[in-house]
DNA sequence: CTGTCTAATATCGAATAGGTATCCGTCCAT
DNA sequence: ATGGACGGATACCTATTCGATATTAGACAG
């Protein structure tokens, strides 16, 4: 059976007339009696009577048309399907994301593309860092939003924000009205820090920044997610130095200031394996860079 | 876009192999080649990428295999249901029926029938004789089981019960005990008929037995179905010349009294058109006539 | 009985599917 | 680096098959 088959199965069945089919296909009739009596044998079953009345389907034949609409219409679809997906605008991506991208472009990144690629399902998960890194490696991430400075190698990175740490401090703290602010004079305080085994870079800047001032914090809360670390200060528990960003979480209760050093911007990077050519991958890289622009 | 692109395209992205694909497929590694590049330019993508790593599926291909392999299984699909319902196992028939034959063996025939072709759909439709035959003609039915003597041309006809009409009396009626009854008696007596406009043949020959016994009969009930007329008389309020095969219909209160005289009997056949050739019809009627046989 | 209409058959040329031989990359081992 | 092995692509040939033309066979009408 071929599809030319089914074709020309279907016009028959439709003019019941050989001359009057094999003219609707542009060919001669002799072929279309073959093809219609290679159908019927490569089926088993005869599909039309042909006799002194005209052409008329079988019941067989009857049964066989929707059947060979479906199979005709299915090719087509399936190769629709194949060259939306091949043009990246059909789909899944499955996107890794840093909680704090929330606050640092994610939404509007997200926002902008869905417009423009409707059909394309994007999977959006949050995950440490480091997690991301493990499955954008076993390819079950095709992105990642991280905070790791660290690349390994066939990655490629795109900056999508750059922003200073900044100190966050109870509302009702001493030092939670200045302008500015001395690291150094948060010795001594109860630190909220993200854990070490959730964002190892984050930990390590942390504990250099306050080594760099002369001291080593206090850490008395160590927490999984960076709203629990705002959280914490917003409940006059704790201060801790976090990504100027988190600002616009909005939790009330706490309070951030500047610091008067200039410290090295914590980075977020949009990242993936450089040797995926997906269609969809690069037209959400463009968004993303549409989005990255600015910062540059 | 052929039947064979598809077959080699599903070992290809199984093996993700040239040389092994082509190998299981019984054909050489060129012509595979080829394939491959005609499916991918009539589906508009590439669906494999081919480097020094080896053989891979893109996206695209990625989502093409589910539908490829979907398209050649209803291939194979849609020719098994063509085949059997040109041998009559799988598709429907459209049975009419007088609401007596269903004590003159319909159930039996039906059941009989089933059993063996568990795919066929029997749609039953109680109709008056007269019904059926426009139906028949019409093809909106392929078999009915009639009353009507009169048989229009080009159809043929099987005897599936013939039975003599007896007297139905309510069971407190003076000739209820009786073993025979002479139709004479029952001169005067109010009569229950099935009207005219349901079965017209049945209504002239209740006329004509009357008459035959010298009288005309006082029809007080005109009924639109057998088992009204049965259930008026056991009710008491008249009586009913009916076919002996209503004594099963098990309504108390009516009684059943053959006729002394030898009235013609009363038959049913099994009605087609002669000209078609549905399987599914040979094999039904094949039933039937394995009914009707001791008949003879 | 002849002319007409329709599907089937016969035969031929053209398109194409698959085979053989070969080429061109990449990778590995020496 | 270099030769060899491997894997896919290309070139070319053969055999099948698809479709066109011409013709036949059968049914029906005048």
């Amino acid at each position: 059976m071929e599809f030319r088959h089914l074709r020309y199965f279907l016009v028959l069945a439709e003019e019941l007339h050989f001359g009057r089919a094999a003219q609707r296909l542009a060919i001669t009739q002799p072929p279309l009696s073959l093809n219609i009596q290679q159908l019927e044998a490569s089926v088993g079953a005869q599909l039309f009577t042909r006799n002194s009345r005209g052409v008329q389907l079988t019941a067989a034949g009857h049964a066989f048309v929707p059947a060979a609409r479906s199979l005709l219409d299915q090719a087509v679809l399936a190769a629709r399907e194949a060259r939306e997906v091949s043009q990246g605008m059909l789909g899944s991506l499955q996107i890794g994301f840093a909680g704090t991208v929330l606050y640092r472009g994610l939404p509007q990144i997200l926002k902008g593309f869905s417009a423009g690629h409707p059909k394309l399902r994007l999977v959006l998960r949050e995950l440490s860092s480091s997690d991301q890194l493990i499955d954008l490696m076993h390819e079950r991430l095709d992105i990642g939003f991280v905070h790791t400075t660290r690349v390994p190698a066939g990655f490629s990175q795109i900056l999508v924000s750059s922003q200073p740490f900044v100190a966050c401090l109870p509302a009702d703290h001493a030092l939670a009205r200045r302008k500015t602010l001395s690291l150094a004079r948060l010795q001594g305080e109860p630190f909220a820090v993200v854990s070490r085994a959730v964002s190892p870079d984050y930990h390590e800047r942390i504990l250099g920044l306050c080594a760099d001032a002369g001291f080593s914090p206090e850490i008395r809360f160590e927490l999984r997610h960076w709203l629990s670390v705002v959280s914490i200060v917003s409940q006059g528990l704790g201060c801790a130095l976090v990504p100027a960003a988190l600002q616009q979480a909005g939790l009330p209760g706490a309070v951030f200031v500047p610091l008067n050093v200039d410290t090295p911007p914590y980075q977020t990077h949009c990242l993936w394996k450089t040797d995926r050519d997906q269609a969809a991958l690069g037209a959400f890289l463009g968004a993303v860079r549409g989005f990255a622009q600015p910062l540059e």
